[in-house]
DNA sequence: AATCCGGGGAT
DNA sequence: ATCCCAGGATT
């Protein structure tokens, strides 16, 4: 079972994890077959995103689009259709892309090395680590927060986590403890640890760990005191007024630009500043759409990762211009049922949506 | 090395 | 309110 070039200590903690997982393991829908396919559309999800909020999303995900090719000539309207909600939409943009490399430079293989993965778009050091080690049993650790979190405490790391050392002295840490013989499972093992048992933010479940009897934050007391963590960065607030521009059943909606926030995305029209109805008027002329009824909506707050949108809102009842030159304009009215159905509207929205 | 990029659940 | 989550691309 243990290699030789592995120190006792070495295998000793990675039998215990080992143990562990074979019978605490998270039932998972992507660990039931763990294709190259599967793995990577599970781990591109649950980049920064928790795993309940995850399963849904997969299993519709993977009923649409069952396999590599699939996903490379799927449209990427659709794509982002299947992703609403989620959030980080240069994911599937940076998938997709990565999924027609695969199609045109392998074959349609997905490679199974860390090198060759971490050359498709949107596929970093973690990504390609944990597909090569999941799928292909490639020996490798794939350091994710968890990993991060786990390393800190066991070793009574005192810097912060959130810098490319500590990634780095976490990294040769587990390549010391990996059961070169089960990869995948060392670094799925590592990730339930930390959900459920090293838990971030207050108590972490020592007693239920089996790592406790060789963690150096659970000897010395600092279970709470570790991760050291790095100040976040305050949030700028940005003031936006929104318009909710109907004629008839329809209401008017735009496609955003191909990079920044929310790229690609739909929306309702929207500028910057709180407007006066004088001017969400004049904004809705400016739209090719003739105002003939406006009232005020309700305000609300949208918090992004980086950025607060406080937002005002009118709907405005209003008849499109014959005469509006709509050639240049982004914009245009969509059919209620079309919303729901065809185009992506970010959650920020949400509060005018419900019509 | 910093900054940008979403959304939601737990505390 | 604050934290932070199976991070990657861009600057």
């Amino acid at each position: 079972m243990n290699t030789s070039n592995r120190n006792q200590q070495a295998a000793k903690l990675s039998d215990l994890l080992l143990s562990w997982y074979d019978s605490e393991r998270r039932i998972l829908p992507w660990r039931e077959d763990p294709t190259p396919y599967h793995v990577w559309v599970s781990e591109i999800m649950l980049q920064q995103t928790r795993v309940d909020t995850v399963i849904e999303y997969y299993q519709r995900f993977l009923r649409e689009l069952p396999d590599v090719k699939a996903l490379a000539e799927a449209e990427e309207e659709r794509l982002l259709k299947l992703w609403q909600g989620l959030g980080y939409y240069s994911r599937i943009r940076n998938m997709h892309k990565g999924a027609i490399q695969v199609m045109e430079e392998y074959g349609g293989e997905i490679p199974g090395t860390p090198k060759e993965l971490q050359k498709l778009s949107g596929i970093g050091e973690y990504v390609a680590a944990a597909i090569s080690s999941i799928a292909f049993a490639y020996p490798i650790p794939s350091v994710d927060g968890n990993l991060l979190r786990v390393y800190a405490r066991m070793t009574g790391y005192e810097e912060s986590i959130r810098t490319t050392a500590a990634r780095k002295v976490a990294t040769a840490y587990y390549e010391e403890i990996l059961d070169r013989t089960r990869p995948g499972d060392m670094n799925q093992a590592l990730m339930d640890l930390g959900a459920t048992i090293c838990l971030p933010n207050g108590a972490p479940l020592c007693g239920k760990c089996p790592w406790q009897m060789h963690c150096e934050a659970r000897r010395t007391g600092k279970e709470q005191q570790l991760p050291v963590k790095e100040e976040k960065k305050q949030r700028r607030k940005e003031k936006r007024t929104v318009l909710r521009i109907r004629t008839g059943d329809r209401v008017v909606i735009g496609k955003r630009p191909e990079r920044g926030l929310l790229a690609n995305l739909y929306e309702l029209p929207n500028a910057e500043g709180w407007l006066t109805e004088a001017q969400a008027e004049e904004a809705c002329r400016t739209l090719g759409y003739e105002p003939k009824a406006i009232r005020k909506l309700k305000p609300s707050k949208h918090i992004f990762s980086h950025v607060e949108w406080h937002m005002h809102a009118f709907e405005i009842e209003a008849e499109e211009r014959p005469d509006a030159s709509a050639a240049e304009n982004v914009f245009f009215a969509a059919e209620k049922s079309a919303l729901q159905e065809e185009y992506s509207i970010p959650t920020a929205f949400k509060a005018y949506m419900d019509f």
